[in-house]
DNA sequence: CAACATAATAAAAACGTTTTCAATAAGGGT
DNA sequence: ACCCTTATTGAAAACGTTTTTATTATGTTG
């Protein structure tokens, strides 16, 4: 065979708007309005060309729309993951807000692309490179601190993106938020009503936006009941399974002891779970654990908890929804919206229990 | 202001290879050279170019290279989500899978694009589709079919890929792969060495190559054993909770249950664990569980599981690195992988228990 | 019937690169 | 002093689009 293949070779190459332009008699031009559908255009010649497009399997090379439209037509999404090893079952949740990101993305040209990130300034850098390279036209993510570097950055060079979760500043920009702050004081709320008095809140990172609002619902319950808040009981770590473990072992040692738990995620309220189990503690007898949940997953927990469920692909779908939006050019003050999880009873709410 | 903004505008874009050719006075062919440390173009130049370039802030448009290149700097993975909402807990590795693919293409041009899947079916239109629209550079998936039409499209094809698992047909094709074989041969023979002599092997969808895998592994550690194999005890089902809980329900209601249960993964294992739980059966004591992990969960399970444990963000970033290489034109045969999981023992292997 | 508006298509420019090829300058050998 | 080689840079083409502008043909109007 002839290493060049002059002949066969071109016959296989993908067919181009120059392609159909030969085949067809038309000029580029021509072709390519026909294809965008433009009214210049006559009817019948529109037909004409989809139906050689058609015939040639045409499709439009992205590269070259996308130079000549200035977009890359990439939405970047930053996920956050643990550096080491043995992380423990941490950002599980990333798959179902990529999938709800993906199905709002459906139908249009947009694509996902991945930027992993270990933390927060990681995350800042990663924004910087993104929008300095171009590598993206918006961006989406979460893990928003009080204080948010991103954010900032992000609303100073007006660049597009939605947040999962809001910051304390009072900027406007696009983001999709848990009422953290209302699952807290009404998960807080229910253990007091059910007796407890001592009651611990699991909690993130302490600059992370969302636990904030965490403290302020759990201390709001306590306040309105009337009771000395537990300051004392805030365990503000990680997202973590052993972060959970260890603030039971911890919390369950220091005199009057905490006998209501409320945890953060999945990850954390298998760690309680853990930690209770191995101080011969079950949930719902000797003590109340209330989780939240993003996963549907507390059902299969021994026992089954009593959670504040949200799907998080439901706000996987705002979030892309919010994404296109922004990328057409709406304003972020139009594209904000607040959950409120629901409450899934699966355990009684007792009332004045002996602590052991 | 001048809507137009003539000057400032001009001003704030971005530089390019023409604004540095008129700042330096170079050509833009040289200034081209000159970046890419071409041994052409003098040290001076180069130098004088460089500092030109760092000082306006220059970074190459990647449309430009792309369109001129003709590659995309893509790799896409497929992502496999469930469809329905209360997914209960599925694809929680894929977040680690990411990350270490992420890893291993840092310092690359490559970005990571997900394409969200639903089963291999749609996995073989999203594949096309990438092929033919020319999305990205080379795919990366998982989820393989012991007959799987993504491999043999993409085969054929002759697009770059690497699988995470083994279809089984004899094809040449980058993979990284779990001996899962071993691993369930492995489990079963621990299992029967501890006295057991009916055991449950929950396994994901029996079309899947791994599960084909683990069955053979099951069989032969009885054969071995001469004793006769459970067939009768191979549930195949999803990867979900639900499965797992649903199958345990099921299988301790026939005559002569099983005593010991091998599971697939995480999310089976802690359904399995919840339907001993509702069964009021406990692991370790009255029923033997071996679980595979690749998230380190299991230890957290109450009671901790003993498990076969595999980081699987250690496969993920295999993947990348077969990825880049197989990109840069490596052949298939030489780009493949094989790991066995580490056992982990959290439960002792007991001998001969009566079956309660 | 001439002048002109309108419709349809074609030509050309642009997006930002990289690469091939041409052009210039400098140096070395006879 | 002249030719030839070599080193360095510049010009131009190409990647595949879309959009702006120009060109032609057609029909309408005074």
């Amino acid at each position: 065979m002839n290493p060049k293949k002059p002949q066969s070779q071109m016959a296989t190459q993908r067919p181009t708007v120059k392609t159909l332009a030969q085949t067809t008699g038309y000029s580029i031009a021509t072709i390519s309005k026909a294809l965008r559908d433009s009214p210049v255009v006559t009817a019948e010649t529109k037909e004409r060309i989809r139906e050689a497009a058609l015939k040639a399997g045409y499709q439009a090379n992205m590269r070259g729309v996308s130079l000549r439209a200035g977009k890359t037509f990439q939405a970047a999404v930053l996920m956050p993951v643990t550096v080491a090893e043995g992380f423990e079952w941490d950002g599980v949740e990333y798959t179902q807000i990529l999938s709800g990101i993906s199905q709002a993305l459906e139908g249009s040209d947009y694509r996902i692309s991945i930027h992993v990130i270990r933390d927060a300034e990681d995350g800042r850098l990663a924004a910087q490179r993104i929008v300095d390279a171009g590598l993206a036209d918006g961006l989406i993510f979460s893990g928003i601190l009080a204080e948010d570097p991103r954010i900032d950055f992000l609303v100073e060079r007006n660049f597009p993106f939605v947040a999962l979760g809001r910051c304390r500043k009072p900027l406007a920009y696009a983001h999709v938020d848990v009422d953290n702050d209302w699952a807290a004081y009404a998960a807080t709320e229910r253990l007091i009503a059910g007796g407890h008095r001592r009651i611990a809140l699991i909690n993130p990172d302490g600059r992370l936006s969302y636990a904030m609002d965490r403290i302020d619902g759990f201390h709001r319950a306590f306040v309105q009941a009337g009771i000395t808040p537990c300051d004392d009981l805030i365990a503000a770590g990680g997202l973590s399974t052993r972060f959970g473990k260890e603030s039971v072992l911890h919390l369950r040692h220091i005199p009057d002891p905490p006998t209501g738990f409320i945890c953060v995620n999945e990850a954390t309220t298998l760690g309680v779970l853990a930690g209770l189990a191995e101080l011969g503690l079950a949930a719902g007898r000797d003590v109340d654990v209330i989780a939240y949940d993003d996963i549907n997953v507390s059902a299969y927990f021994a026992p089954p908890l009593t959670t504040f469920y949200l799907p998080i692909e439901r706000l996987g779908r705002k979030l892309g929804e919010f994404f296109l939006r922004r990328i057409a050019g709406e304003e972020p003050a139009a594209l904000q919206e607040l959950y409120r999880p629901d409450l899934v009873v699966r355990q009684a709410n007792q009332q004045q229990r002996g602590t052991p």
